[in-house]
Parts: structure tokens; C-alpha cells; sequence
RNA sequence: AUAUAGGACACC
């Protein structure tokens, strides 16, 4: 099972989903001993590209079949509904949205009917749900709900709200997120910064993002690559290049490879000011 | 061997 396992999360990984299935129902055929994680790989494979619906029905497959959906199993395809909207953007938002919270949140009481708990991979899914959907308010009740449930939040999910509230430009929020986080142990890593630190460039307060930068540093952390851009971006879009290519250079010193992105920003902060002088 | 969070632009 286990080499069997481990062949299909590899088609999956690679995104070749519809080999992996094949492969599994070749596998069912032959009686061959199957375990949720086979499922489970297949049923990402498929959310990864936007067709929840596949998945659901590899739920319902693997039931027919005698093997226990697991936790993952949920969280994965509460994920993928949460998420359906940044790939099928055809529909209209709002009401895309508020069926896909509304049957990712079914699941999450199919669950507990079935005595499968929902974990913090679960709830995060949700909350990034409404996160990205600009509903952050919504998105803290269930984790504050979550805590009343006796789950011990971490760095992920105080970062996926601090960074929803940024998005929202809801910066006092935020921050108070991160003083909260402290003072339950959980140590910010360079996400949770990064996070902060583009919510506070976009709301222009770009003197707060580079002291979080700083600090971030002093902490211990290594800023990488999409750190580095953030706070680069920040520059740029102000206008100021001397700072933004002080810390591109400072980046490949630290030996952090720019990419794509990062060049994209400082190409446009330096065409905007270009565009200035001319005006 | 399988699930959740961060960067420009575009989409919204």
C-alpha cells in the first residue's frame, strides 16, 4: 500500500491527477489494499486544479469502497470550496462565495457526525476562506469559536487573520493579533512578518513596515525571498528607489536570488518616476 | 507517501 501510496501522491504532486486516478481505480480493480492517504493524494490533485467536484465524488468512492475519509480527507475538500473562487472566476463573487462557505461549512458538521474532529488544518481553511473573501471579522469568530473549543491555535492561523485584516487594511487588528500571539508562546516566523509588513505598505505606512523588517531580523529571522520583495514593493510603490534598491542590493549580498516579481516592482517604481520628472 | 498562512501586475 505504502509503495502504491506514495506512486500516486507523486502523479498527483506532479499534477498529473487524472494518471493517479487511473491508477487507483486500476488498483481497486485488482482488489489491491487502499488507504485514505491514496484518496487523499488524489482528491488534492484535483482541488489543486479547481475541480472540487471530482474530489467530492472521490469521497463518496472511497465510502462506497470501505475506507474511512479522514480528517484530511474533510479538510482538503473544505479547502478546495474555500478556495474555488480564485480559480473559476467566471461566476459572480458574493454569490459564489456564500454557497462555497456554506458547503465547506457542511462538511465541517458531516464531520462531526462522524465523529472525525476537525483539526487546525480544517479550521484554517475556512478562516483563509473568509479571509480572502474580506471577511476577517467572520473569519476571527470561528477562531475564536475554534479556541472556545479547546484547539490550541498556532502560527499559522494568527497569521492568515493578520494577514486578512492587513488585506482589509485593518492594521490596529492586526497588530493587535500579533501582541495576542506573543502573549499566548506563539513565536511570529517570517510569514506572520511578511503578512504585516504588506498590509502596512499598503496603507502607506511604510516607515512602520521597514521598522517591522528591522525587527523581524532581530528576532532572528531570515527574511527570504518574497520577505525581501514585500518590503521592496513597499519602496517602489512610494517611490522611493533609493531604499527599495539599497535593500535589493543588500538581498543578493545575503545571497537571496530575486525573481520575476521582485524585478517587475523595481522596473515599475523606476518607469512611475521616470513619468514624474516628465510631468 | 497525503491537507491550511506571506510578495508586483492582472482578475474581483
Amino acid at each position: 500500500v505504502m509503495t502504491y501510496g506514495m506512486y500516486i501522491c507523486r502523479l498527483s504532486r506532479a499534477g498529473d491527477v487524472e494518471f493517479a486516478l487511473k491508477f487507483l481505480l486500476y488498483l481497486r480493480h485488482r482488489n489491491q489494499p487502499l488507504n485514505s492517504t491514496c484518496y487523499n493524494a488524489v482528491m488534492i490533485g484535483f482541488c489543486r486544479k479547481g475541480e472540487v467536484y471530482k474530489a467530492m465524488e472521490i469521497l463518496e468512492e472511497m465510502k462506497t469502497y470501505g475506507v474511512t475519509p479522514d480528517v484530511r480527507s474533510y479538510s482538503i475538500l473544505i479547502d478546495g470550496f474555500c478556495k474555488k473562487g480564485d480559480i473559476l472566476k467566471s461566476r459572480s463573487l458574493l454569490e459564489e462565495m456564500e454557497g462555497r462557505i456554506e458547503e465547506a461549512s457542511e462538511f465541517m458538521v458531516k464531520m462531526e457526525g462522524q465523529g472525525i474532529i476537525p483539526n487546525l488544518f480544517t479550521y484554517n481553511a475556512i478562516i483563509n476562506g473568509l479571509c480572502k473573501e474580506r471577511k476577517s471579522e467572520m473569519a476571527k469568530e470561528i477562531f475564536l469559536s475554534m479556541l472556545k473549543g479547546g484547539l490550541v491555535p498556532d502560527v499559522v492561523n494568527y497569521s492568515t487573520l493578520i494577514d486578512g485584516f492587513g488585506k482589509q487594511s485593518n492594521l490596529e487588528e492586526a497588530r493587535k493579533l500579533k501582541e495576542s500571539m506573543l502573549n499566548n508562546g506563539i513565536i511570529p516566523n517570517k510569514i506572520t512578518y511578511t503578512s504585516l509588513i504588506t498590509g502596512l505598505c499598503n496603507s502607506r505606512q511604510i516607515h512602520k513596515a521597514w521598522n517591522l523588517f528591522k525587527e523581524m531580523i532581530d528576532q532572528g529571522l531570515i527574511p527570504d525571498k518574497i520577505s525581501y520583495t514585500a518590503m521592496i514593493a513597499g519602496f517602489c510603490k512610494r517611490g522611493d528607489m533609493e531604499k527599495a534598491w539599497k535593500l535589493y542590493s543588500k538581498m543578493e549580498e545575503n545571497g537571496i536570488s530575486p525573481d520575476v516579481v521582485t524585478y517587475t516592482c523595481l522596473i515599475d517604481g523606476y518607469c512611475k518616476l521616470s513619468q514624474m520628472y516628465r510631468a
